[in-house]
DNA sequence: CTGGTTGCTGATAGCGGTATCTTCCAATCA
DNA sequence: TGATTGGAAGATACCGCTATCAGCAACCAG
């Protein structure tokens, strides 16, 4: 095994390393090294070789404190195990790329305690924002993030107040977009399945938002099917078979995201029920993934690219509107009735 | 809009704040923050109330800097938009829990230059160690990296060099294995697909470890195709609708990932192939969706999962075997067959 | 030639904590 | 009873960097 180096050995390198390798002082190098304008082309090159040489790596814990100034945004997301953070992660990433801002991400698992930690840990590092899901905290960590003095931006979900900007869209209005649409392509014996997940709002949401509008239309769900961890895609299609055997004359399926919606999908393709005829379809999320499957299936796109954008200008100061604070954009997600809902006029 | 608090009216509290605020000095405040023993129960009390009636929270920058210790681990991947890495960034997340370590992500696209910006930005935070994917890194980011005397764990990989520690699979192995159970199933005209991506060197051993095995028994590949981008499972589809129409002689389908496998998988099934009698099919990684697809398909485990973990416990300090550094775990993919290749006795 | 400006560099004083040493005082013991 | 001990709290000195201001030469207009 060849070690690096002695790590005992080799005291970490600071500025006055460097300064004393060049000739000049802290302060010469430290305004070198974050390219301040006021130092002579010839000391300028004659520090960055020095530090070059000597391979120094600035110490950000000393010039945080030293400047108050902390260029991490903290990210808090639920969950990486599906593909919506990372692609709502990736919009983050490349919209502070090139502002000085670095991205730190944290995973709660759908857990509010958990959120509670992850949020203190990263507020007492004093970053320059803070973008996280969900409109939903427990109170510790609303009261921590309204002290901290800095941009927060929720992202994902409108419907509820914020702490300060928020942007998303409204789970609640999707549901009922997609109920509306199933209702007026004639299904009438719709059931849902979806995660037995408390504390994901957004689906709860969804959920409430497309039962009333079938309540509306004097409709009720005519049943449901719960699922909790395991292969999404498995268990879309052990849920399928599952809601289907007990309640047969189901015409449609609301599946709470595209993954189990694949999944049932799948399973319904091999089991000869003529979708949408018989049954139709649908999922949320707009997920990549769809766009291999035999058949599309009906999907609302959650815009998560594009708010992680959005939240990501916001916290970098560069909000569309020139607003300071309190910023509110709500996305429109928009219905794709892929080939599992029947058109309406046919 | 609610704004929070003037944030301009209140400055941000600190350690004295509480000390006044409860009629202790900063250092005992201090003390009773990070849980030290030597404070009198009663005085606790008072500095934990007050600290919490004015809901201080401890500037972890000050603290790193006086301290010399940083409970951060840097870790960095190339990606996060296949499941693979998230799932390795949930072994880390796990296993760093509770032992007072946290993980920051970084990501770096496959991107050397990238991967080399994010270092630099994540080591002048001097964390505790570090975790990164693969053994194939710039002259710069390996100078950095020996040099910043910290644990350093380089994972997924093992064909190569290490810097410090290293935790993961053999690649080049995997793809020799899976090209002897491929030539014992009796396939002898054999296709790849795969990523045109120079930077995934892990798939580039694969393929290596493949075609050495399959030069070993007299054969050669029989055809290529390469995507770059794109949903994953679309791509899969059509690339192996295009290979067939081209080389129809094929008799074996290796795919570089599960995910164009998994669309090559359901393409064959809906164009009535005989999967696995006229053509077999593999792909890599043991990726948890295929336990949705309506046959499964022949697969590799990576081990993510447990390569998280794992290196957690070195940079934690934990590696079971009480090696200090330099640590070499080499852990065993698990071939599984699924249903499309054929055994080799029937 | 003077006073002011400009351009570059250095000296000094913190940023908000923690390590370490010291002090204080009550409890314990010969 | 005085010496000793040990637990609890405080005083002090930094950690490595940056903000700020001071210094000083070169330059320019008046």
């Amino acid at each position: 095994m060849t070690r690096p180096i002695p790590p005992s050995t080799r005291r970490t390198l600071t500025l006055r390393d460097v300064s004393e390798a060049c000739g000049v002082s802290e302060m010469t190098v430290s305004r070198v090294l974050r390219n301040r304008t006021d130092v002579s082309p010839a000391t300028r090159e004659k520090v960055l070789a020095a530090a070059k040489a000597l391979g120094y790596v600035p110490n950000k814990i000393a010039g945080a404190l030293a400047s108050q100034r902390v260029n991490l945004v903290t990210v808090v997301v639920p969950s990486l195990s599906n593909m919506v953070f990372p692609e709502v992660l990736g919009g983050i990433s490349d919209a502070l790329d090139g502002t000085g801002l670095q991205p730190v991400f944290g995973v709660t698992n759908y857990r509010p305690e958990r959120e509670e930690n992850v949020l203190y840990e990263m507020l007492s590092w004093r970053p320059t924002g803070v973008i996280l899901a969900g409109l939903e905290h427990s109170d510790p960590s609303r009261a921590m993030l309204e002290s901290a003095g800095i941009p927060i931006v929720e992202i994902m979900d409108v419907d509820g107040e914020a702490i300060d900007s928020v942007v998303g869209i409204s789970h609640r209005r999707a549901g009922r977009a997609m109920a509306a649409a199933i209702i007026a392509a004639g299904y009438r014996r719709i059931g849902f399945l979806g995660t037995k997940m408390p504390d994901d709002h957004r689906a709860r949401k969804r959920l409430e938002g497309f039962t009333e509008a079938l309540h509306e239309a004097g409709l009720e769900l005519a049943d449901t099917e719960y699922y909790a961890g395991g292969s999404a895609l498995l268990k879309g299609r052990q849920m399928t078979e599952a809601i289907l055997k007990r309640t047969p004359e189901l015409d449609f399926l609301y599946y709470s995201n595209d993954m189990i919606g694949a999944g049932g999908l799948l399973w319904c393709l091999e089991n000869g029920i003529d979708v949408p005829g018989t049954l139709g379809l649908a999922g949320f999320n707009g997920l990549e993934i769809l766009d291999g499957m035999p058949i599309r299936l009906a999907t609302m796109d959650a815009c998560r690219r594009d708010i992680g954008e959005r939240a990501a200008r916001i916290v970098a100061g560069m909000g569309d509107d020139g607003v300071i604070g309190g910023a509110r954009i709500e996305l429109t997600p928009r219905l794709d009735l892929g080939d599992t809902i029947r058109t309406p006029d046919r």
